[in-house]
DNA sequence: TATGAATGAGACTTCATTCAT
DNA sequence: TATGAATGAAGTCTCATTCAT
């Protein structure tokens, strides 16, 4: 009863030497990843890459959802970096201003290892552990819905839970689909254009 | 290795017979995907499920891709049945009216078979052939751009292709998301709520 | 829920091609028992072994256990045939001369392929599906009980059930062990002496 | 390959330490036996129900086979010590006491710690050094037979070896039987009726 | 054309054991 | 002497696909 989630590490690795198989793990599962794609990334082919012998793999993950959950908390780590760093800044500003940098936050964080980002929005099989990918989203509305809070008396009236729902998934959706998709778009100036339309969207809905 | 990568049927069903044997095997993989997601979907249980041997399956498509992109195919088609008899009626119609029918339908159109939608959407790899699920959007893309040019006089000054990408890629967003991942936002009269935001969002963004 | 016991073949093999290789796996997986013993009879061996892919192996037995246990059965049927046979002809006879006849058919038995007798006696692992040894005890048990009863005015006041227990459990332990692991005790003509002995000790029991 | 077959401990614990960790060993050894069976029983997850680390279970025992015998032995003894001591009391006992009294010890021995004889009984794979659970008996055999010698001349002519044979294996046989597959031969009061029938046997046998 | 038996590469995973620290 | 990270052979099993009948 009661199995474990597969997802989990299994150890942590308190040494230094299993330290660096971890990483060297993570790093060659991201690799293949992006290399090769997530029906290419065999658990043997990992443990090759990281010059670690399948065993070890198996001492710290225990499935190779387990090995990808862990790149994917990776990424999503990274990106929160860029995004809370980013959103800092914004706090105090005006909407119209406010709107404009999240936008280009929202175009630098998919530029952060696009490629590895487009994997895991493409490939992945929302199944299973790797159902938890919303949980990143989650707190991304949490966060712009504290914001608009904030500047609630220059907003029309509305529901900002629902104005936060539209907000974030329409700017995500419009940087997404332009870094992922769209290269045309978002080539040297254009990206200017993207940002001011992507903004003019946001302000002019909430207002 | 280095096997070709066949995705179109292999004969054209020409025989009554056939024809039904294609559709059952189409329907099968639908069901399966549907009820057992694609990784649970082997060859040999279509098959079964198809009530037709697995001989039979390999000489009407010549690989499992095949055949998903065969139900991929059919339910955009019964997408583009729904969104082109809606868009017609659009034609006429002023842009507040044309939009929010639009919204309408994007929702419509995402509740058709929504759990097919949502396997499609969340467990296909978007790798080799399957990755043509693009098509579709881009000829939406093209008969909502086909509308704006109709009505430019009534929008401000600008780049066309642009604005049916951002409006088409937030409608899509939000309705999708909605559907797939809010069912909270969808449930009675919030729909219209959602129908009102939504079309507010693209309308002001337009003028 | 309901997961199928795994110890039950797959499919029944209809067709005379198939017939052959269901019967080429128990016969392989008999042979390798006897030859290296349980724990090297993997999968992969037995099917090399039977002159068959490792996948015709898995469309037909679900496990290794499946296949241990059409060994099983099949030995079972061998050793049942046997003691009926041999039991029909005891059936009008005295105590003295039954019981005498009765040892020295379940000799008999333990000497029809005695290595795989041992194999299946001592290296099988009673654990899981392979529990369900006892069933053939269980018939023996009843057809000795079914010969007390017809000779009851024979026999002194007694459980029959319970007698049934001790002769059976009696002259199996004395068989078993005499023909497995005490070579000497059987050579040559010593063999009458232990059935002489066994059939003292039972009948003098009985009475 | 080839790895040579190691069985017996490699350093006797001399300081109070190693005796702590080697008793550990065998105490987890056992438990994990009785609680998960011998499948389960890997050198890791028994060096970790020791407390010990994986390499010191390798520094007192060259293998897992070396642990399990160690059980086993451990267990003999302690069986050794219920049926000497018992059959101590027998020495000087008339044929039909001294038989029951066996037997009740048969009983007894079967009882102490049942789970664990049952495991070795029943899932030991007797192979390589785990075929030594014979020398046990060996003993028994020896004991009894001195005992059938001390009173010859109560007995009917028979070769004493033959006799030993037959009673040790008949009485272990039933007690074992009943112990480990017939629970209800031994609720409440029909233990007594058990002994009654098995001293029976063996009283009527011998004389 | 249909059938379904057969294939086998390759995926995942465990575990007894070694050895550098 | 103790530790525990690392090893890798070997086992189980699946599944897309082929081909003889």
């Amino acid at each position: 009863m009661a199995r474990r989630p597969l997802t989990n590490p299994r150890k942590q690795a308190s040494q230094e030497r299993s330290r660096a198989t971890v990483d060297a793990l993570i790093e060659a599962t991201a690799r293949i990843l992006v290399r090769d794609g997530f029906d290419k990334a065999s658990t043997n082919r990992i443990a090759e890459q990281a010059g670690v012998s399948i065993g070890s793999l198996y001492q710290y993950y225990p499935s190779k959802e387990a090995l990808v959950a862990a790149v994917i908390d990776r990424h999503n780590r990274g990106l929160m970096q860029v995004v809370q760093g980013a959103l800092a800044e914004v706090a105090g500003l005006p909407i119209e201003k406010a709107v404009r940098k999240m936008v280009a936050i929202a175009i630098d964080a998919h530029r952060l290892d696009p490629k590895l980002h487009r994997v895991l929005a493409e490939q992945l099989p929302r199944t299973g552990r790797l159902a938890k990918l919303e949980t990143f989203n989650r707190e991304i509305y949490a966060l712009f819905k504290a914001y608009l809070e904030s500047r609630r008396d220059e907003l029309r009236t509305v529901d900002l839970e629902l104005a936060a729902f539209v907000c974030v998934t329409s700017i995500e959706a419009l940087t997404h689909t332009a870094v992922l998709h769209r290269p045309d778009i978002l080539s040297g100036e254009t990206v200017a254009t993207l940002v001011d339309e992507a903004t003019r969207l946001v302000v002019r809905y909430l207002r």
